[in-house]
Order: structure tokens, then sequence, then C-alpha cells
DNA sequence: GTGGTCTAGACCACG
DNA sequence: GTGGTCTAGACCACG
């Protein structure tokens, strides 16, 4: 499971790291059933207390993210079906594109602008 | 100035308005000279304390953004010429733009996929 | 705000506190708007740590149970009708009452010695 | 034996089963003498490991609630006469009683109240 | 002054 | 080995 945290970033490290473990698992990267890291691992993987990675691990357990077994470890939470799954995968994708073209558009940007900057990058894909 | 903070988001206000102002600045919706409002206005504006205003005029002061003239206000900081400007407002969007398609790939998604989500958004800017 | 910690207890400090200050909201000795004590008055007058208690904090807000404002305080969270907070006040009674009569029956008392260690009880009210 | 445990409540497993047997001890559901269910079957039963049924075991020889030989079994502990048992099996209904009372009390309940709750409940035991 | 995050480190519960 | 709780103490954000 690849995490990068910033430590330089104002959002707390703690946000990060759930942020992005909710992303893989609605991309679909993690599913229902995948073991996470210990959180001991975790934490010295990336460089941070044991303490920040077991409040992460508990909100997303909280979240109905993941579930946790004491002495057992933590695994992505079990996902009704497959369909479900696909849907949240679709909702995922489409909330990052619709907050970047908000952005854009809140900043005065036209269509055109914008299409053809995703354009330009989407070349060197 | 149409800023929009979110009180229970992560990100401390400061930095919230920071960064709105940012972009606005790049984007050029705020261009040089433009007036900003006083600290005390903004402040009750945004329901926010005197003191993260005049935190958010500090850094933005310091990091040449703005400039602040005792007694008579706040103002965009000039720029060279409208060449830079042009370029900015460019650099900003291709940010936005980048930082999607990023995560975006992160998460393992394929670029036709991406493509895709994308026209669908746009039909309804 | 009067709440009794024992620290002998195998249930874990932070939810004697959490269920005793749910207790108050819901029996209505704590009501929408009274203010609960700062996070550092509370852990040095139960003797337990600042973080304990802002963990406790935590809780009870995500659950909705108080507000935290920062720097400005914690207050106990709006309910929208004073018929909710009676029917709320008669519900953590009858709970309480269930709960007991609950354990009494299942280690196979009958009805009729109960009822007599109630009677019995309730004199020395 | 019937034990019920909730694999969520914040008090430990190993708690939660010495609780309930030492409950069923004083009201004399379990009397002396009784056998116990070897420490693989309960725990294969509750569906936990085997030390923490060992572990309950070990905390209940050593209050003297039960008495394990050596490759023979446990049993109930013996208690000296019919009269203590009586005795005991009172004061656990009074126990259980008069810690309700105590905590409808304390969240302000009157005696009314608490006692027209109980009518209440007792109609459907 | 009031809430929020993070670390280092100890000790417990469960497997 | 894996998760959970708690402390002491530092530093930040907001009012």
């Amino acid at each position: 499971m690849k995490l990068a945290i910033d430590f330089r970033s104002k959002l707390p490290v703690y946000a990060q790291i759930e942020d992005q473990v909710r992303s893989l698992v609605a991309a679909g990267k993690l599913r229902p059933g995948d073991p996470l890291p210990s959180i001991r691992n975790l934490a010295s993987d990336l460089g941070v207390n044991y303490n920040t990675i077991a409040r992460v691990y508990l909100d997303l357990d909280r979240d109905g993210v993941i579930k946790t077994y004491r002495g057992r470890g933590t695994y992505v939470a079990d996902v009704d079906d497959e369909r479900t799954l696909t849907r949240m995968r679709q909702e995922k994708l489409q909330a990052i594109v619709r907050s970047a073209l908000d952005k854009a558009r809140t900043l005065g940007y036209r269509s055109e602008e914008v299409s053809a900057a995703f354009e330009d990058q989407l070349t060197n894909w």
C-alpha cells in the first residue's frame, strides 16, 4: 500500500492518510478483505508515530471503511456486491474531475481553456 | 472578493483563505493594483477573528502577493508585465488539471476512463 | 458537571466519561447550549491527561452530542424541541430499568423477588 | 452454561466472561460442584482464544469461585452451607437493583418516575 | 484561554 | 505479533 505524506502540508498527517486510504478503497485499488499493514508497520514505513496510525485505523473503522480485529489485524470492510464497487469506483473518478472543474470555473477559466489544458496534459499520461 | 470557508475542513482557516487569494491572483481574477478589503471588513464578512485575517495578509505580503500600505489599505502586488500575468494564468490552470490527473492515475484509472469522465462533466459546465 | 471515574474498572477511562456525559444529556441534566468545562479543566479535575478528554470531546462531537468551537469552547448540542428532550429523558430511564430487569431475569430471579427487592431499596431513596 | 459476549464492548472479553460466571454462581444458577466446560470447549463455543479462557479460569480459581483439578476438570467451588448460598443470592439481586437506582438518582430522576418505569417494565416480564 | 495534532514510550488484551 | 489505552509534553490555530 503506497501512501505519500507531505509533512509540510497544513492538512494533518492523519487526515492525509485517511483520505488516501478512503480513495484507494473507493477506486478499487484496495478490495474488500484485503489486509492492511499492521499499525506498527505502517507507522514505521511512513515515519510517523504509532498513535497517529492507530487514530487513522480507528476513524476508518468507525466509518465502516475497514474492519479491525484485536490481535488479528485490519482488513478492508466487506461490501455487498461487485456492482456497488463498480459504482463507487465511477463516483470517485467523477468527484476528482468535478472538483478540478469547479475550481477552474470559480477562478474564471473558460471551458475551452480547460478543455485544451486537459487534452494537453492527457498526452503525456 | 468572494471567498468560501469550510469551518469543518481540517485545513486551517488561514490556509484556506491564503490559498484562495493566491489562486485568484494567479488566475487573474484579482489584478495588480486591485484593492483588498480591510482586515476588519474581511474578518467580519467571513465570520472569523481579526487576528486570523491579519495573519493572512501578513503571510501574503511577505510572499509578495499583496502590498500593505499603513493607513491606506492593501492591494494586489504589481507585476512587471502583462506577459507574466498571462503565463501565470496558464500555469495555474495547468496545475489544477495536472493535480487531478495525477490523483486519478495514482488510483489506477485508465486514461480513457478519465477522458470520458472529463467530457461528461464538461457538458454541464 | 459531576463525573466519577473508577480507575480500577476495566472500562477504559474515556468510555466511562463518554457514557456519563451521554447519560447526563439524555437525562436532561445537561441541556442544549450548556457549556462543558474546557478540556484542560476537566482533565485536571478528573486527574486524567489532556489527550484523554480531548478524545472524549472528539467522540461526542462526532456523535452529535456536543459541539466544539475552536478557540471558544464546547457546548451541549442543540436539539429540535422540548418534546424530543422529554422523550429522550423517558427513554433513558426505561433503558436503565430494563437493563437491570434483564440481568435479573437472566440470572433466574422471579419477578416477585425482583419486585420485592425494588420496593425495599426504594424506601431508602 | 449460556454466556453472551459482545465483541464490540469496550469491556475486555475476559472480564465479560468472568463477570457472568461470578453472577451465575452468586445467583445460584451455577451451584457448588457443578462442572464447568473445559477450557478448549468453552473457548471454541465462544469463539475466543484458548488463552483467554485459561486466564478467566485462573482468575476465578484464584478468587475461590471455581476449583480446577488437573486432568479432571473444573467445578464451581464448594460453599459451607445452604444458608450462605441463599444470602449470596439475595445480595446479588440487591446489588443489581441498587446499582440501577443509584444511576437513576444521580441522573436526577424522581423516585415516583423510577417507580412508574419499574412497574411498567415489570408487566412484560 | 480554548481546542487540535503529534511524539515517545509504557502497559494491557487477544491470538 | 497485532490492536487499544493512557501519560507527559511540545507546538499549532483561533479568539
